[in-house]
DNA sequence: ATCTAATCGAGACGGTACGTCGAGTCTTCCC
DNA sequence: GGGAAGACTCGACGTACCGTCTCGATTAGAT
C-alpha cells in the first residue's frame, strides 16, 4: 500500500482537518527541498516554515518522506500531459522537452531528493513508483499506442519508455553532461531510429 | 578537488599508518552498504565491523561518504574492462551484460547508495563522477572509437553512452521493471539501430 | 481562591450541564488515580473512561488537578467521622485505625497522587488543604477538645494532631515500613504518653 | 538495585568520564529544582544550564529523576551527622533542629520534589529510600542506641523514628502550619515523654 | 637503549533531528 | 447552548548518529 494521506472523504464528527495547514506544510516541504536539498529538510524546519506543529505533521504522514512525496504529487499532478500533435515522433519530442524543463526547474531537486531517498527506503521507493513513475508511464504508453502503425512490431514498450526517459534521469542524477533540450532531441532521434517503422536512410 | 585519502607518502617519524586497518575499514564499508543499505552505513557500524575506532576513520577520511567512495574505487578498480570481441555491437552487448551483472550483484546496492548520497552532497557527486563515471565512460568511448566505420557520422558519443548505460541505471534506481540480461540485449538492439551505419531493414 | 468547579447555579438559557457526565468524569478520575497512579491520570484517559470529551472537562475544571481534587472531595465527604466511644484515648485509636484503613485502601493512591501534585502546584496545595486537611483537622480537634481534663495544660493541639497523623502519612508516602493497625496503636500509645494528664507508670 | 551512577572505578580504556561535566549537571539539577520546582525541571534546561548535552545526561542516568536523586545525595552526603552532646534528649533535639533548617532551606524544595516524584515512580521511591531515608535512619538509630538505659524497654525504634521525623516531613509537604525550630522542640518533648525511662511528673 | 612522535583502540563529548506523547485550546456537527 | 469527536500548537521526552575530543597503549625512526 503506497504512502498516502488519510482518505478523509467521510466527514466525521470532530473538528475537520485543517486543509490550509496541510497546504502550508506541503508548500513548505517543497520549498525546503528546493532550497536545502533532501537531507537538509527537517521536520522541525517544515513545521516552522508552515506555521504548524510537528505533531500535526506526524498525525497525517508517517514520516517526512511521505510529506515530500505528497508534496511532489500535488505539485506535478496536472503537469506533463502527453501531447497530441498528430505525429508520434513529435509527441515524443515535446514530451521529452517538457520533462527536461521540469527537471531543470527547482522541482528537479525534488526529484533528485526523492530518488535518493528511495534508494534506502522501500516505502519511499514504492510510493515514488506508484505516485509518480507508474502513472506517468501509463500516460506515455497510451500516448504511444495511439500510433500502432508507426512502430515496429514486437517492440517491448516498457523498454522503449526506459530508453526515452532514462537518459534524462541519468543526466539529472549524475550530472556529467548538461541536461538540455538539444539532448532531448538527440535522444528522440536515436530512439526513433530504433522503434519507427520507417525504412531508414 | 576530489575526495581522497590523505597522501602520506612522506614517511614521518611516528607509528606508520596501519594499512590493515585501512583495508578493514573499506571492506566494512562495502559490507555495510551491501547488507544494510545506505542509511545502515553509520560510522559506528563501520568502526565496529572493522574493529577500528571512529577516530581512525576520521583521521583518514573527512566523512563517511569519502570512505565509501574509496571503498567503491578499490573494489571496482579492475572490473569491467571493455571487451574486444572483434565486433562493436558484440562488444557493446557484452559490456552491458557485464554491467548488468555488476549492478545485480550485492555491489549494486553500493551504487544505489552512492548515487543517492551524490544527490545532496556535491563532494560525493564530484567524487563519484571522477572516480567511477568518467573513467568508465572514457574506457567505453575508446572501445567504441576503435570501430569508426561502423557508426554513422556526426554521432554525439556522449549521448550514445548515455543511451546505453542510462536505462540500466534507471532500472536499478527506480525498480519498476527487473534489470535483466535480456533487457541489456534489448537496449543494445535499440541503440544499435540508432547508431550503426548499416542500412536497416 | 481554591480550585472549584464552576458554580453554575445561575440557570442560563441553553442546555443545562449534564450532571451525569460530571459524575462519570469524577468517577473516572478516581479510578484512573487508583489504577494507574498519578501519571496515569491523563485527560485523555479520563475522557475515554468517562465517555466524555476533553472539551467538557476543560469547560468545567481549569485543569486536571482540579478534577481530581473535586473527585476526592466527593468521595470522602462523609468518611471518617470522629468516633465517640466515651474515652479520648480510645477515640484517638479508633480514628487512627480508620485512617489507616482508608490509606491502605485503593483510595490511598489518591492521597499519594494529590499530595505529590500539591508539592509543585500551589493551587493544588491550597485546594488539598481546604478541601481535605483543614476540615479533617477541625473535626479531630473538636473531638479532642471534648475531653479537656484528660489532657495536660498548655498543649499545642495543632502539634498534637501532627504527631498523630504525620506518621501515617509518612509511612504511606515513604513506604520504608508497612502501614498497619498495630502501627496506629503504637503511635496512639506514644502520643498518649506525651499528652495525657495521667501520672505515667 | 537503586538508581546510581555507573561505578566506573575500574579505569577503562577510552576517554574518561568528564567529572566536571558531571558536577555541572548535578549542580544545574539542584538549581533548577530549587528555582523551578520539580515538574519545571527539564532535561533540556539542565543540559543548557550545565553546558552539557542531553546525550551526556542520558548516558549516565536513566532519566532525570536519577539525576536529581544523585544531586540530592551529593549535596547532603555529609550533612546532618547525628550529634553527640552527651544527652540523648539533647541529641534528638539538635538533630531535629538541623533537619528543620535543612528542610527550610532551598534544599527543602528538592525534598518536596523528590517525595512527590516517588509517589508515582517506584524507581524514584526505591532510590529515595536507599539513598536518603534508610541511611539517615540507620545513623539516627545508632545515635539513639548509644543510650539504652534512657529508654523504656520494648520500644519499637522504627516507630520512634517515624514519630520524630514524620511531623517535620508532614509540615513540609502539607504546609498547614509553619515548620519551625519551636515545632521541633515541641515534637522532641512530646516524643520524649513517650519513650524516656524517667518517671514523668 | 632510550626518547619522541604519530598511530591505534575505546569511548565520552556537544550538537541536532528524530518520532512520540500529553496539556490545554479550538472547531465542527449533533442534539 | 452543551456535548462528543477530534484536530490544533506547544514543548519535553528519550534515542541515534554526527564529527570531535581525550585517554592509555603501541610502534617505529631518531638520538
Amino acid at each position: 500500500m503506497p504512502i498516502e494521506a488519510v482518505d478523509d472523504t467521510v466527514r466525521g464528527r470532530g473538528r475537520p482537518r485543517d486543509e490550509e495547514a496541510r497546504a502550508r506544510i506541503l508548500q513548505a516541504s517543497l520549498e525546503a527541498l528546493e532550497e536545502l536539498g533532501y537531507p537538509g529538510v527537517t521536520c522541525e524546519a517544515i513545521a516552522e516554515k508552515a506555521g504548524a506543529s510537528k505533531a500535526t505533521i506526524y498525525r497525517w504522514w508517517p514520516h517526512k518522506e511521505a510529506v515530500m512525496l505528497e508534496a511532489l504529487r500535488e505539485s506535478v499532478a496536472q503537469e506533463l500531459p502527453f501531447p497530441d500533435s498528430g505525429s508520434l515522433k513529435e509527441d515524443v519530442r515535446i514530451q521529452l522537452h517538457n520533462f527536461v524543463k521540469l527537471l531543470k526547474s527547482p522541482r528537479g531537486r525534488v526529484f533528485k531528493g526523492l530518488i535518493a531517498a528511495a534508494q534506502s527506503d522501500p516505502k519511499v521507493a514504492e510510493a515514488f513508483l506508484s505516485i509518480w513513475v507508474l502513472p506517468r508511464r501509463k500516460f506515455a504508453r497510451r500516448g504511444i499506442e495511439r500510433y500502432p502503425k508507426e512502430l515496429r512490431r514486437n517492440l517491448d514498450l516498457e523498454m522503449v519508455l526506459d530508453a526515452l526517459y532514462a537518459p534524462l534521469y541519468y543526466r539529472l542524477l549524475i550530472g556529467h553532461e548538461p541536461l538540455t533540450i538539444e539532448f532531448a532531441n538527440q535522444v528522440t532521434e536515436l530512439v526513433w531510429a530504433g522503434i519507427s517503422n520507417e525504412k531508414n536512410r
